[in-house]
DNA sequence: ATAGATACTTGACAGGGGTCAAATTTGTCC
DNA sequence: GGACAAATTTGACCCCTGTCAAGTATCTAT
């Protein structure tokens, strides 16, 4: 089965074509976007945003619905406002890997070719905008200082995959998993997050093992490793306090 | 040791001094540059790269000698001229992961932040040619096309890095190796290399295995394994000849 | 609240690739 | 061209992580 027999159309909720019908000359939603500071449309005045936000469309996905898949025609480029995503590719016979989670203020399918060539995923329900990839490309002419921010930000992107390189390549398990654990600690001070220890972890142990180039049975063997080590504590599966993100660290470097 | 030891300076040859003491008023090397075509400034026209050379310096660099280094201020953007170049990053424990092989029309060094995050060495003798990072980013905008043509340069490489996490963290040794080759053998039609099947491997072992996640005595074993399949023929370790591109390639795919 | 499905954890065992060591080949420098 | 050093190959052995399986916890829907 391909992961492309899911296409972005079908599995469009009603609510976001009631969206597109009702859009308003500009998108009066970009003013308010609670996730604008930080997402790639920050550079822009608020004159700018007003024009930029013409070719803006919102819509939610629910959790484990698909928003684009390999192969797929690469027309627009999303941006995440709130919620988790997991970008993935996969090999003919269903291995997976992940090769990044993103969140408030991460965009996505900037192809290069005309066609995506990963899969992105919500893991929570997600609100999403996007922009026809052409119609962006122009923006990027009209405001340069929006293209160079799509630089910037692509940069930023590619430095953190050599860093996953290295994960993938270098680190042993419990390195791999004390790298996720810090960097989603250090992610982690967004609101809705009150305790300064808690990490809240969206993605199953499925997707962690995807991410890290490793099996499930691995993560959970090394989270309970972790905390027979007393450097975590665990409230379910999906919430982690670090109770010493310096050892953490530490440990994430093989030091 | 940390590798950072070896700074720029200190290793720079006294021949690029006196290129740059001797540099002319416009970089005449940029005119009949050999592998303009495909880099960086192939969309910039006769006069336009008349004023873009002005930025430029060129030099050579010996096998084995460092161009930059991890965490240095990240001054200058480095494009390839000719031969190959190995970009790394390191544990403090000496682990080190390769996240990628360059030639001729490749450029490095675009860092997000003030320092490098990789250490970029000569694998083979090189020709380089540089520019100081302030007067790139800004010819980015005096010409709209050539920081458009990075952008899609870096989209490009970000796009090999997401295939590259998949084979370190899904694919088996021989499917690793399998990919290597047939990625080389893809790109060696280059001049020089007159046999279709000739593919010529100018890194060490050591390098093969630090890109792909294994160790050089696995490296060793799997060029042995393919060997004996009749998929390869090696004339010394550093010139392979695939014998079936074809059922390499589905075997780097695990099919 | 209960039942079933899904997700996670734990255990037993095995194998792919790592480690250590030695032999062989290749490269380099007079 | 010969000698030494470096790189590569090959062998023996083992461990980390994967596989397979069973048990436990959590979630979802009535």
């Amino acid at each position: 089965m391909s992961i492309s027999s899911y296409g972005f159309s079908d599995s469009e909720p009603e609510r976001s074509i009631r969206l597109v019908k009702n859009n308003p000359p500009y998108n009066a939603a970009c003013e308010k976007c609670s996730s604008r500071h930080i997402s790639l449309c920050n550079v822009l005045d608020a004159d700018e945003l007003k024009k930029f936000s013409k070719i803006s469309t919102n819509f939610h996905k629910n959790a484990k619905q698909i928003i684009c898949s390999e192969d797929e025609n690469a027309d627009h480029i999303y941006n995440i406002k709130s919620g988790a995503v997991r970008i993935s590719k996969m090999l003919s016979d269903g291995r997976r890997q992940i090769t990044g989670f993103l969140f408030a203020g991460d965009f996505f399918g900037l192809s290069c070719k005309d066609r995506y060539s990963y899969t992105a995923e919500a893991i929570t329900d997600v609100s999403i905008c996007r922009f026809p990839r052409a119609k962006i490309i122009k923006s990027f002419q009209d405001f340069p200082a929006l293209g160079e921010r799509a630089f910037d930000m692509t940069r930023t992107e590619l430095e953190s995959t050599y860093d996953q390189m290295l994960l993938l390549g270098r680190k042993t398990a419990k390195e791999k998993l004390c790298t996720f654990l810090f960097t989603m600690w250090q992610k982690s001070d967004r609101p809705g997050v009150t305790n300064k220890d808690e990490v809240p972890i969206p993605m199953s142990r499925s997707d962690i093992a995807d991410y890290l180039g490793l099996t499930i049975e691995t993560i959970s063997r090394q989270f309970t490793h972790l905390h027979k080590l007393g450097l975590i504590e665990l409230d379910g599966a999906h919430k982690v306090f670090l109770k010493n993100p310096a050892a953490l660290s530490a440990m994430a470097e093989g030091d």
